[in-house]
RNA sequence: GCCCCGAUAGUGUAGCGGCCUAUCAUACGGGCCUGUCGAGCCCGUGACACGGGUUCAAAUCCCGUUCGGGGCGCCA
């Protein structure tokens, strides 16, 4: 008797001989016979007990949530509306499930994200919400495809440094046997320095720290970073690379749209690219506009990206930032050094993606330093890798929290996130 | 770091000074009915975060504690 998930029954013939694993959804007693309605990771199913022929276990009270083994025959003529049916000619219980349950699996309440994530395990049972994980899953495995296709080796840099990336202070200190040391809030710094190495093109998929206190609905302080360097390169051969890669990743996921529509009700578009592109100044002279007065030498509010997103039905990029709000490690404009080749990936009011030229000379970059208020000597080891002959390089670095909730239009990066970390939660 | 807001049964809620020995739904336990189909009907168990205070009277007002939600700043 082979194993089959839900999913696989439909295409077979009458009394075929299946084994399924999963849970209990349901059950439903009548005087004759029993419906437990059974769930795997793939659908649902019934399995229909004739009492006066069933000599298995006792199934009319197996608490919900429990997990079975279930071996029976596939009825094809079957009056189930709740998926493909089958007559089951053993249930073994595998584990069962406590009572009552702490989260409605199946229920028609709702309970607060607050519940939800403190029982994940059972919140993850629900199809809407197991699917998030199927999309992150899928948009990453379509990126990862890109950056492949694209001559990128894919590397892993620490996450415990001795100094920050970029002099800030919102970083997670850690004890490292007698030394201090910092979770690394980016590979910034040794992503540069492996395109120095030859290695020419390198993205990394990891997690990054901030130690910010910030409460949002779209701010983690741990989230997964998809970061690229490419060698010999601009800011605008690195937004190319962004969008197809941003492309390719839904590109991945619309192959299961229908599931995803389904469950959750959601049309993943794929976009089209070349995504359009609006400078720095033009941004704020559009919010002049609309009478909103920019301030000079700030980011945009909220407000204004919810202003500025209204020109745009998707992704966007907005480039050609100042110098003031830019990293160190940012190539300035070579026509006014007030300005960077950097750019910012949105989608709406969101951003989702920060990327730029970099500074490829060893002088300018001690310059930036200086002019940032950093210490250069703190940066040895990566200023090293500068002065003998490294390439001149653009990257950027992208949410995949943040790419997931936009596709998906998830109200809170919480909900595309597993287990998140957040201003006060730390488990589970 | 600044500013708002919340905490009632397993879950989600109603209540906003006496009508609360606290509402409703769902879950859970029991019963009836039923090839069922978010089934239906009947009965039952189950809660005011904690500590002070005000008042004849507090779930309800005030203060503190704890836990949480959200906005701003900052960012992905």
């Amino acid at each position: 008797m082979r194993l089959f998930s839900v999913k696989e029954l439909s295409d077979l013939k009458e009394d075929t001989e299946v084994l399924l694993h999963g849970w209990v959804q349901e059950t439903r007693t009548t005087k004759n016979l029993i419906f437990v309605v059974f769930r795997d990771h793939t659908g649902l199913a019934q399995l229909t007990i004739r009492r006066d022929s069933w000599n298995g276990i006792e199934v009319d009270n197996i608490p919900r949530e429990s997990a079975i083994s279930v071996s029976g025959t596939f009825m094809v003529h079957g009056k189930s509306k709740t998926g493909p049916e089958i007559s089951p000619s053993k249930i073994t219980i595998l584990n069962i499930a406590g009572s009552p349950l702490p989260l409605a699996v199946s229920d028609p309440v709702n309970s607060d994200i607050e519940t939800r994530l403190n029982n994940r395990f059972l919140d993850l049972r629900k199809r809407e919400v197991g699917i998030i994980f199927r999309v992150e899953s899928d948009l990453l495995w379509g990126i990862r495809k890109h950056m492949s296709q694209n001559g990128f080796t894919e590397v892993h840099t620490p996450k415990i440094v001795g100094t920050s990336t970029e002099g800030g202070s919102d970083l997670f200190a850690v004890r490292y046997f007698e030394k201090e040391a910092f979770l690394n809030q980016s590979p910034q710094l040794y992503k540069e320095i492996l395109v120095s190495s030859g290695v020419n093109r390198v993205f990394e998929v990891g997690p990054a720290f901030r130690a910010e206190k910030h409460n949002t609905v779209r701010h983690l302080n741990e989230f997964t970073s998809i970061d690229i360097e490419m060698a010999f390169s601009d800011h605008n051969d690195a937004m190319v690379m962004l969008e197809n890669a941003v492309r390719s990743g839904i590109l991945e996921v619309s192959a299961g749209e229908r599931e995803v529509k389904e469950a959750l009700g959601v049309e993943v578009k794929v976009p089209e690219v070349p995504f359009p592109r609006i400078t720095f100044e033009e941004c704020v002279d559009y919010l002049s506009s609309k009478g909103m007065a920019h301030r000079d030498g700030e980011d945009f509010s909220p407000d204004e990206l919810r202003i500025i997103g209204e020109r745009f039905t998707g992704f966007y990029f907005i480039t050609r930032w100042p110098a003031s709000l830019r990293p160190f490690y940012t190539m300035p404009d070579p026509d006014d050094s007030n300005y960077t080749n950097s750019f910012d990936l949105q989608f709406r009011e969101n951003e989702i993606t920060s990327g730029a030229q970099r500074v490829h000379d060893p002088e300018m970059l001690r310059n930036r330093f200086l002019a940032k208020g950093l210490n250069p000597d703190d940066f040895s080891f990566y200023l090293e890798a500068f002065r003998y002959g490294m390439p001149p390089h653009a990257g950027w670095g992208l949410g995949l929290e943040r790419l997931t909730m936009i596709v998906l239009g998830l109200k809170n990066i919480r909900e595309a996130t597993v287990f998140p970390r957040d201003r006060n939660r730390i488990s589970p």
